[in-house]
DNA sequence: GCTTAATTGCAACTCGTTTGCAACATCGGC
DNA sequence: GCCGATGTTGCAAACGAGTTGCAATTAAGC
């Protein structure tokens, strides 16, 4: 599903990642490059677990201890590198993420592949936004189906 | 906030409760009668503890263990007698559910103060569901700002 | 290169939630 | 009302995602 979220290059997000780690003062590490650069090349989004695998799995030697991929991830949740995602299963998820990249997601309920709408019904117009006297109001947004395999096969 | 939830009076959503347990097959308890007594007559949502704490101080004689609760809850849920919300701090809340329960929820990021939108609008009305070719869509909202006694005070 | 502060690995820990199992209530039938 | 079958509970132990303390390591600036 190509979207616009492609707009910049792979290799151009990572390298914006890692101006973002130096503006901020932070070291710039194998770990920190592999994982973003796993973020820039895979939407995902992915939990921290399956970042370690990857991330350990690949020969680009980013390999590091499941508690590193935490505390990297924190890191660049603060620094909004990344956004996170939160299912209602029992664990998180990430994705490169960032002021542009606001968007939600439909996730099988089957096989739990996840979907990345391109288009924010919120903020977009549609939803009209209760007045509630609340203020810097966000929104998290998620749906949920039957993908097409799982009703086909 | 009184809203059209309360179309019921509490004890009669109780005894709607009750009878949805006998026609479940499920045994009458103490702990279960005092659990969906107290999701009537407070909106909620609680969390599994809060419930707990709750029935276990209420004189009407629920006290159990934590563990009763969570099982409770778990085929209370099940039979669609409650719902689940989950706020993504590290804990799982519910309140009273079933079809015509449906709304959403907007907390407060400083005192997490829960207030429920009477309104839905996904189904409501303009949200264009985007054509994902999923089947069975749900969907998750909630809204998160700084509550009106937060940014006064 | 050398210094210093940030980052990492490892082990221990937290906390919401789940599970095993024996004791115990509920409910239908007598 | 009593009785047995089945569902429910309490307690303790286990689980798993995420966090924390601390000593060893590494990146960044000079
Ligand atoms: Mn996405
Ligand atoms: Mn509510
Ligand atoms: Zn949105
Ligand atoms: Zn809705």
């Amino acid at each position: 599903m190509a979207t616009k979220h492609h707009a910049h290059s792979h290799k151009q997000e990572k390298v914006d990642a890692e101006d973002a780690l130096r503006n901020a003062g932070l070291k710039v590490t194998k770990p920190r490059l592999a994982i973003l650069d796993l973020l820039a090349s895979e939407h995902g989004p992915f939990t921290p677990d399956e970042i370690h695998v990857r991330v350990t799995q690949s020969k680009a030697a980013g390999a590091c201890d499941l508690v590193t991929i935490y505390r990297c991830l924190a890191k660049f949740e603060g620094l909004s590198l990344i956004n996170r995602c939160d299912f209602g299963d029992g664990t998180v998820r990430y994705e490169l993420g960032g002021k542009d990249h606001h968007h939600h997601h439909i996730i099988c309920r089957l096989c739990k592949r996840v979907d990345s709408l391109p288009d924010c019904p919120v903020e977009d117009k549609s939803i009209k936004m209760p007045k509630t006297g609340f203020r810097d109001v966000s929104h998290r947004l998620e749906f949920f189906g039957i993908c097409p395999d799982c009703y086909a096969g």
